[in-house]
DNA sequence: GATGAATGAGAATTCATTCAT
DNA sequence: CATGAATGAATTCTCATTCAT
């Protein structure tokens, strides 16, 4: 899974090296900027010499690499939990506001990761990655509108999901970056929740 | 207009270079990306020598400043001749219909630079510049928000153009920058005039 | 006398051109540095192009040559003045005194100047230019130490006038550049007119 | 010691690339000029890179205030031999011959150096580093005119002082440097013991 | 003559990466 | 394995000088 990593750390002494390096690059991320992450920072922050990370990790972007890979299989993670089959009974409403405090709650624990990832998706050269990782998110959110029992009224839902993939992303990092005063987070998973099943639903199903 | 600069072209040899510049610029940001547009890149595709940008802006930054400003007043010009008082008698969706298609049209002329303007609204330190632009937009959106006759479904006008705001910037972008195959833009655009006016107005009237 | 003009100028127009040039660096060698003394910069404060600047100069150490030129000669006239046959009955303390002051003055017309002065002196490769008018003046103090009627105390009259230039000139001129407190332009001069005629006559004919 | 240092040099290696940046500074100083002692120049000179110039020294000034720092000390300690308590029955005119010829070995071992230095303090910005070092010098000076037993003809301790001081350095660093035929260290060191004392002490007691 | 736009060599500094210890 | 000293390409910016208008 980490693809980049130069050797596949065993010992538990190496297990620790690794996290170290990862927590200190994901901090200075959330705290600082992409470009105060150098290999040379990292490592000071990890409590590791520069020597260490190239133990690890075969380029200074296979960590962020590393990192992107954490943080895509725990957003993966919440969204495949809310969207799996126990929520197929709920109302539809239920299950956007419950994928959006999930989501919500993990860009709050790291918006600076977040902000980077986002970043990374509008490189021009987007990493395969990056772009697996959008890939991956729109088809969990198209499945969960095919499986929608309600009539919906969107048709393509490709294109659904894509829309409202990007807005609740773009909308979510932008209101813990800004944090824009009136607008606390359980009032923005409400709206959002609004522009969403208004979208797909209409605004009777929605508002029922 | 060109806030940075260190000395105002008068000479048309000078007008010229200054163009060349902005251009060079604007095609590297498009084509590469903004760690491509160094000064050395950004004179060689200008034709002209490193000096002469610093003849016209006091630092790098000034260049893309510069960018930012031009891309900043026409996107306002738009949105400000859509809002404006001839559509106050039309149907909202016609006139959340004709921004996006403006917006549309503005954003794929320069996707990269577009591109970059959202990768500085994500930096940790967003400069004034940026943000005052952000507050503007967010504003002329409010503003229709308030002068739409139709009954309205969100109270909190704010709120509603923030994520309104965002959300149109990141799909658009989105769309652009990757081109998801069975998608073109006037797909794109009325997606986003239902997923707004539902949000804004609920189905009935978005569908009248 | 002025060496490295490119050309004499001889209409009023070029002459005022010229003065304009000197003046403007004399001013920024007093109040800035010599650092700041940039042909951009003279150009500016003369109110002239640069282009003009190479009309009369052929290159930027040119200008500062002319102001040392300048400023060497109105050194040497002074002393001159002083040393001059009207003096050769006067008691040397006089005379010394004399000197003294007329330095003082010109120092402080222009303190800046001679700071840069001093400093190209200090330069490893001396330009003859900066060598010859040492040579001159402490020419000149080796000529009234030898013109002085009383017993001298010194006998190596070269020696004696290199000494005594060196710690006049780097004295006064540390003493408009710190201005040290409780020490007044007055008291210095009576404190080297003290140095100096105590060691070139002893005491009891200085003090007589 | 090293104020300005980046990282202490721990390993033996880095102390030797430490002293071989120093010494290589020191040399441009001494044979060329302050101007000269480029990072490029200096590295070259070294034998190492750039980079390593900077693993040690946050910036290039700060390998000069290194310098300097390690000439003060030299300075400051020289002075404090000869002027410590073993001098106070001495008479005066020892040690002012002493201080003089401890300053002469120290000025002809890096002329270049203190040429540098006293350039600083010609600087219109001299920075804290240089004036504190000007100011204890200066004290000691002082401190050592108001132990001496015999009547002294200077009053203000302070002036003198400072005339003293300024005089010495200056005529001393231009023998250095300019060499002038036909005065030898000695006689030099002769002439400024001369100098001093008559102008402190009057000629009687500096002939006795 | 006068102008000032254009030039480009050269300066300081950063930082990912390597490798001897 | 771990260390961190050493490397040097690459970057931004300055400024004396030239030359077309």
């Amino acid at each position: 899974m980490v693809v980049h990593a130069r050797k596949q750390p065993r010992q538990p002494r190496a297990k620790e090296t690794v996290r170290a390096i990862l927590e200190a690059t994901a901090q200075i991320l959330d705290r600082e900027s992409l470009d105060a992450a150098t290999t040379k920072r990292i490592a000071e922050v990890a409590g590791v010499s520069i020597g260490s990370l190239y133990q690890y990790f075969s380029h200074r972007d296979a960590i962020l690499e590393a990192l992107q890979d954490r943080e895509f299989e725990r957003t993966l993670a919440v969204m495949q939990a809310v969207f799996g089959d126990g929520h197929i009974d709920k109302a539809p409403i239920e299950t956007v506001t419950a994928a959006l405090r999930g989501l919500a709650q993990l860009y709050s624990q790291s918006p600076g990761l977040h902000r980077v990832l986002t970043i990374e998706g509008l490189r021009v050269a987007k990493s395969e990655h990056v772009h697996a990782f959008d890939r991956r998110v729109i088809d969990l959110v198209r499945h969960f509108l095919a499986t929608i029992r309600a009539p919906l009224r969107v048709t393509d839902l490709e294109a659904a999901a894509f829309i409202i993939y990007q807005s609740v992303r773009a909308t979510m990092l932008a209101h813990l970056l800004e944090r824009p005063h009136g607008l606390d987070v359980d009032r923005l998973i409400a709206e959002l929740t609004q522009l969403i099943t208004s979208y797909v639903l209409g605004s009777a199903e929605s508002r029922g």
